[in-house]
DNA sequence: AAGGGGCCCAACCGCGGGGGC
DNA sequence: AGCCCCCGCGGTTGGGCCCCT
């Protein structure tokens, strides 16, 4: 009954990772490259899960790790991120080159949450901590940007004059518009962000510019809305042209 | 100098989703 | 269509380190 386990724990190591136990996987995923987790440790000549493996790799011993501090920059993108998609570590992480989910989880309850604290903002909803008046009214602007068929929001469409959840971070815009993805011939190598739809609207505002939302100065790279509230922030490495709905 | 408490972060655990059969 | 396997994710834990008293 109930899932298997991933593997034969009775045989398996756990704990911190020694030396040759790191030699012994770099030297394999060198050689053969990352894939079929489970199979690797036997492989490898590993007493570990493979998940343990995985963890271990991607977290630790990835060759494009950026390691050392978070900078100012990186600690603003990730507020805005995560104002955005909440708790989705691996979709903030993607946004984040060579910062890993867990590092950033980590990063986040260890240092943000306090410094947002100390701000008076509640890390969990990006708001004042005393803000009682919960009853801003964000407007949907459906002309800035009129997405493409597939993007539609059909909420957005059912409800357009819905009163929405006021913002969460006072920094943050909230005026609705989801930018189409454009210039899609650029920068092949920035992979989408793929956010459900669902991971938008549970609880984050219903809607919202990213361009704007995340500082992205008016007429850069996906945003041209009427928004006002350019931040400063620089986010050379994000860019949402490729974001999808699904 | 010692020890107690808090902090940090690597690693573990359980679950959900996707894909193959 | 349903089951099973595997991967990846988010939450949690625990051990080591650091700082304060």
């Amino acid at each position: 009954m109930g899932r298997s386990p991933c593997c034969e724990k009775a045989h398996t190591n756990k704990g911190a990772w020694t030396k040759e136990e790191d030699d012994r996987l770099v030297a394999y995923i060198r050689a053969h490259g990352e894939g079929c987790w489970r199979s690797l440790p036997k492989a490898a000549g590993l007493l570990r899960c493979g998940k343990s493996c995985r963890l271990r790799w991607i977290n630790y011993l990835r060759p494009d790790l950026k390691r050392g501090n978070f900078t100012a920059d990186e600690d603003d993108l990730i507020i805005k991120l995560h104002s955005l998609l909440g708790n989705k570590w691996s979709l903030i992480a993607a946004r984040l080159p060579g910062r890993t989910d867990n590092e950033i989880k980590n990063y986040w309850n260890t240092h943000i949450r306090r410094k947002l604290i100390g701000r008076g903002i509640d890390p969990v909803t990006h708001r004042p901590l005393a803000d009682a008046a919960s009853n801003v009214t964000i407007s949907f602007q459906p002309d800035a940007h009129p997405p493409p068929p597939q993007q539609q929001l059909s909420e957005a469409a059912e409800a357009p004059q819905q009163q929405l959840k006021p913002p969460r971070c006072p920094d943050l815009n909230l005026d609705l518009c989801i930018s189409p993805p454009c210039h899609q011939e650029e920068d092949q190598e920035l992979k989408p962000v793929v956010v459900k739809r669902e991971v938008l609207q549970a609880g984050h505002g219903g809607g919202l510019c990213f361009g704007c939302s995340l500082g992205l100065q008016k007429g850069a790279a996906g945003c041209s809305c009427s928004n006002s509230h350019f931040l400063g922030l620089r986010v050379g490495m994000l860019d949402f042209r490729g974001l999808e709905m699904k």
